[in-house]
DNA sequence: ATATTTGAAGACAAAAAAGTCTTTTTTTAC
DNA sequence: GTAAAAAAAGACTTTTTTGTCTTCAAATAT
């Protein structure tokens, strides 16, 4: 459903807005290895975003990632549109060009209410109001804390 | 979700159930403009299925693709099993390689029960109840029949 | 028998996604 | 001021997916 490429814009961010501290930066090293995802690849992601707003950076030493609080008030549904687009979720599970309630596929009565819910958690949610979520449900992102 | 490949073959083995009748056999030219999809692509798609016996052939004049009793009695999952293997299904949404009831991602309790309801689909029902089904509620594969 | 029609098979090509590498620019610490 | 550290930018490569083309094999109608 999601890229690689928006899977890791996406955690990224929720990794940044969770481990957020009063003038810390982190750099695409120490964001690639906790989320366990190619360096160079995740660095063009974070460029991506900070072109468009949605990650904040900082060059030269001390630099790195981090995010203001415009960033924070963006939902997931902002990262989808930056990084993949937000087409495919218009899209038909077979693969008709018009599925819709009146003329369903086989699954749209599937399809559609999980649509419907996981919109819901994408847009209307800010990046904020997503992690305060994450911390108190003890939701994770990488391996790194499990202890098994 | 489903690569095209899958959603093709889907649908490709739906037709063939749908408009099945005794001693008919259906060419991919057919196949192809029935559901618009890319003949030799989806040719190379039959000729797999054949292979791996979830669809019926004859060579010759008269020839093409059809559903015997046991191809009907396959899933859709077999489908899926066939074209672009399951491995995606296990995978969590937001990439985490161990996601699961205990070590939730944000989205896991949003995408669990749509999976559970869509393996339900796809596992239980046999080609043959699922074209039932799509008779009865009038489900669609093809643009072709609808007056708009 | 043979021409024709159809699927079978596999090589080939194009496009998209994923990922790497190198160079440049900015900034900080010394 | 200079060296080092970080992001920015863009060219490049690899892999996967999607799709095409050509040749071969089988079966049928005549």
């Amino acid at each position: 459903m999601l890229s690689n490429a928006c899977k890791y814009a996406i955690r990224s961010i929720l990794y940044l807005a969770i481990n957020k501290e009063e003038n810390k930066k982190v750099g695409v090293k120490k964001i690639a290895e906790e989320l366990e995802t190619p360096q160079p690849f995740l660095a063009k992601l974070l460029q991506q975003l900070t072109r468009n707003k949605l990650v904040s950076s900082a060059k030269g030493p001390t630099g790195g990632f981090f995010l203001d609080e415009n960033n924070l008030k963006n939902s997931v549904w902002d990262i989808i549109k930056c990084i993949d687009g937000t087409d495919k979720f218009d899209q038909c599970f077979m693969g008709l060009s018009s599925c819709d309630d009146k003329n369903p596929c086989p699954v749209h009565f599937t399809v559609a209410p999980f649509k419907e819910k996981l919109f819901k958690d994408f847009k209307d949610k800010t990046i904020q109001e997503f992690v305060d979520e994450i911390k108190i449900k003890g939701r994770h992102l990488t391996l790194k804390n499990l202890d098994i």
